[in-house]
DNA sequence: CAGTGAGCGAGCTTCCGCTTGACTT
């Protein structure tokens, strides 16, 4: 099936290296006899980690080796390339991909004649045919952009995180991107915690065209609200019997145009709001997807539609729905710092609206595909009809508004989701027939006391769209640096529940105003991230004395100087002398200022003891310590979850020192409770029982903790299933299934083997070549 | 694998971006 220009006799053997196998696979498909495809999974070298794995004084020349688990790819590379006549280097069109490129040139030792670059942008037949018959060289000013940006980043995490483990804790670090996901993240919680409330009164009628005689409802809002509740109050009254009617009637035709197809920051933020998915699932899903030959690569920052799929798209969607529907677009890009390098993530075929494979693959196909499609879909078309009702006996209106579908257009199949979980207040979605002048029945009225929302907390996908918004990380690092900033133990993502609060309501109740004060549950919290102790503790001692590298414009200001590098208008390394010189300077004086990283706080005196309590950071986290240091008696205990040194009351941390206490004893020995590491537990004969959420170990009783420790005792009898008491090994059952115990380490049973027919020779073949599991 | 909270002081930790497996007690 091949032309016949690129047979055997006339190319030779010709070798393709891509960075993604699952791309090798498609590409060599395309190419067939001749031409071997084959990937180097990514980027094959990095600079040493022996010091800086950079010669300052060299010009910054950069120390890089092959990577420990690359030496294998680039051993196999190296002798498929000698074997070549041609070594075609078809990484992607990027600064990262150019780099890839380069270190293969490199590495493998490819001489000039024998190597050619190739780019494509998308993957079908023709654009490969056409990319390899339009060859060029490594562009090496994008290569030494890239160097730049490499060497940087190097810089910056290798100088300011040494200073952390020296000023605050060992293994910590810092870097020109973590770093600026955890300032957003600190900053947003002082945001939230000096936020004030504010409450305002709300006044709401619905109204009846007419009377009792239908059931056609106008639900309608007043056009200003109160600070005081004296001011509602009198509002209702003067609306008690007074007559209304329709001043006005305003209809306005609106479009709505679909959003742009998935990049992976969109494609992480719709699979958080709409599947529940986390960051980390989405992009293994996605992977499983993009391998299974689903979709098209996962990790993109392009907007961009291949007009292969644009075709398809158009096709699939008249055939689905109709004409009407259908309507091409293209996008642009807009994010800074967009490299483009890939086509946005859609279906490789849009004839396939559903597939088969795992559940989790299943729902997240089905969103792309909706994506995909309803952005070649035409607008919607909205009508609005917004109806003002006014009465003589008060100067304000009344205001409802009404949107009607009149053509769904992309409604049809895909509506995005917003980031604030605020509920629509009820809307008319149709509104009667009415009139201007029309009389108007008032139904009930009522003012409620509604209060301001402080801003957001961030979730994993808002994190996500703020950094790409900033033009900070990168596709194939949102996901990951999210989870260093956890591992850090700077950020957690969590839960928290809603705290209660009253409200005042008045209503219109047969002429006369009834009011009461009702209580509403607010400010619940569900997958959020929150700031720790350390994580506010590093980005203030970062913002103090490296404001500049944490300066949200600061990514953007050196992609700029890398755009110059590529275009050949900068040398690289006076770039990076350049920023190195003040920068360097500073870590060396940060270094030699000796400052108290970890003053203590103290939160005033123990009434029962007349001690001073205080909050610090200790050797194992953040405690409360009632006594000063000199006091033999000092008692400490850890900060619970949810409670900042910035924050925690008195009150709080002297609650903290009513655990653990004794429940009682059972069979003549002592119940503890407390809460741990892991949450709050009992302890009973010398071992530790989780009680779970729904007890409290202030509050636990003897009976409940007695049946605790019972049920325990039973799950734990059961645990071993085969005992070889004279070589020290257990078969037990585990949260997932049977394994092998020896000593500390544990090993697996295969699949289909009973474990109670295990014999102690299968069990020591298991053991001796069995993979033994880490820790 | 939990309740601690000082300690002799070797040698280690760490960045961002490109890719997939190996692995889970």
């Amino acid at each position: 099936m091949q032309p016949s220009r690129f047979n055997v006799e006339d190319m030779g053997e010709n070798l393709v290296i891509v960075e993604s196998p699952a791309k090798a696979k498609t590409i060599e498909k395309f190419l067939g006899n001749g031409y071997q495809v084959k990937s180097s999974f990514g980027h094959i070298r990095d600079l040493s980690k022996k010091n800086l794995g950079i010669d300052i004084e060299k010009g910054f020349l950069p120390d890089y080796l092959v990577s420990e688990d690359k030496k294998k790819v680039v051993s196999e590379l190296k002798s498929l390339a000698k074997k070549a006549d041609i070594v075609w280097l078809a990484s992607d069109e990027d600064r990262e991909g150019e780099a890839i490129a380069w270190h293969l040139k490199e590495t493998l030792g490819l001489d000039d004649k024998k190597t050619k670059r190739i780019v494509f942008h998308e993957i079908t037949k023709d654009a490969i045919l056409n990319a390899i018959e339009n060859p060029r060289c490594v562009d090496m000013n994008l290569v030494m952009a890239q160097q730049a940006r490499r060497v940087l980043d190097r810089l910056v995490g290798f100088e300011l995180s040494p200073i952390l483990w020296k000023k605050v804790k060992p293994k910590l670090s810092a870097g020109r991107v973590q770093s600026v996901a955890l300032r957003l993240i600190v900053e947003r919680e002082r945001d939230i915690q000096s936020f004030a409330a504010k409450s305002l009164f709300r006044i709401e009628g619905v109204f009846n065209p007419d009377g009792a005689k239908t059931s056609v409802k106008v639900a309608a809002e007043l056009d200003e609200k109160f600070e005081k509740e004296e001011k509602a109050r009198e509002i209702l009254e003067q609306c008690s019997g007074a007559r209304f009617k329709i001043v006005s009637i305003e209809e306005k035709e609106s479009k709505r145009t679909p959003p742009p197809p998935f990049t992976t920051s969109t494609l992480q933020q719709e699979a958080a709001r709409k599947l529940g998915f986390s960051l980390s699932q989405t992009m293994r899903t996605a992977q499983n997807l993009y391998e299974s030959g689903f979709i098209t690569y996962m990790r993109t920052d392009s907007v961009n539609l291949s007009t292969l799929a644009i075709g398809a798209a158009k096709k699939t969607i008249t055939e689905l729905y109709g004409k009407e529907y259908s309507k091409t677009r293209q996008y642009a890009t807009k994010t800074k710092g967009a490299q483009e390098a890939h086509e946005a993530i859609r279906p490789t075929y849009l004839s396939n609206q559903e597939i088969e494979a795992g559940a989790q693959e299943k729902k997240l196909y089905a969103l792309i595909w909706k994506r995909t499609m309803a952005s070649q879909m035409a607008d919607a078309t909205i009508q609005k009809t917004e109806i003002s009702i006014g009465t003589a006996a008060i100067k304000n209106l009344f205001l409802a508004t009404a949107d009607r579908v009149k053509f769904d257009g992309f409604l049809k199949i895909y509506i995005e989701s917003k980031d604030d979980d605020s509920t629509d207040e009820e809307t008319n979605m149709l509104l009667p027939v009415l009139a201007v002048n029309q009389e108007m029945h008032m139904q009930t009225l009522k003012a409620t006391e509604k209060f301001s929302q402080k801003p957001p907390r961030y979730s994993e996908a808002s994190l996500v769209k703020k950094l790409e918004e900033l033009g900070i990380g990168r596709p194939s690092t949102y996901a990951p640096t999210i989870s260093t900033i956890i591992t850090r133990g700077y950020i957690v993502k969590d839960n928290r529940a809603g705290q209660e609060r009253q409200f005042r309501e008045l209503r219109l109740d047969k002429g006369a105003v009834v009011s009461k004060t009702l209580t509403e549950t607010w400010g619940a919290e569900k997958n959020k991230l929150f700031p720790e102790d350390i994580g506010i503790l590093v980005n203030d001692f970062i913002v103090e004395n490296f404001g500049s590298i944490v300066d949200y414009g600061f990514t953007a200001k050196v992609e700029e100087d890398f755009d110059r590098i590529a275009e050949g208008e900068l040398v690289w390394n006076d770039v990076i002398a350049e920023f190195y010189k003040p920068f360097h300077k500073k870590v060396e004086e940060t270094l030699l200022i000796s400052r108290p990283t970890n003053a203590e706080k103290v939160l005033g005196t123990d009434p029962k003891s007349g001690k001073t309590v205080s909050v610090r950071i200790g050797r194992f986290g953040p405690l409360a310590q009632i006594g000063d240091s000199e006091d033999p008696e000092k008692k400490f205990m850890s900060l619970g979850k949810g409670q900042l040194i910035e924050t925690i009351t008195l009150d709080e941390a002297l609650k903290l020192f009513d655990l653990p206490r004794s429940v009682g004893s059972y069979k003549e020995k002592e119940i503890i409770a407390a809460i741990g590491r892991f949450g709050p537990y009992i302890k009973y004969n010398g071992g530790f029982i989780s009680i779970g959420k729904d007890n409290d170990p202030r509050t636990i009783d003897l009976d409940t903790s007695i049946r605790l420790i019972e049920s325990h005792a039973k799950k734990e009898s059961e645990k071993l299933i085969k005992g070889f008491p004279d070589e020290g090994i257990e078969i037990l059952n585990g949260r997932f299934g049977a394994y092998i115990k020896k000593g500390k380490e544990n090993f697996k049973i295969p699949k289909g083997t009973d474990p109670k027919e295990l014999d102690l020779e299968t069990t020591l073949k298991l053991i001796e070549n069995g993979g033994k599991s880490k820790k």
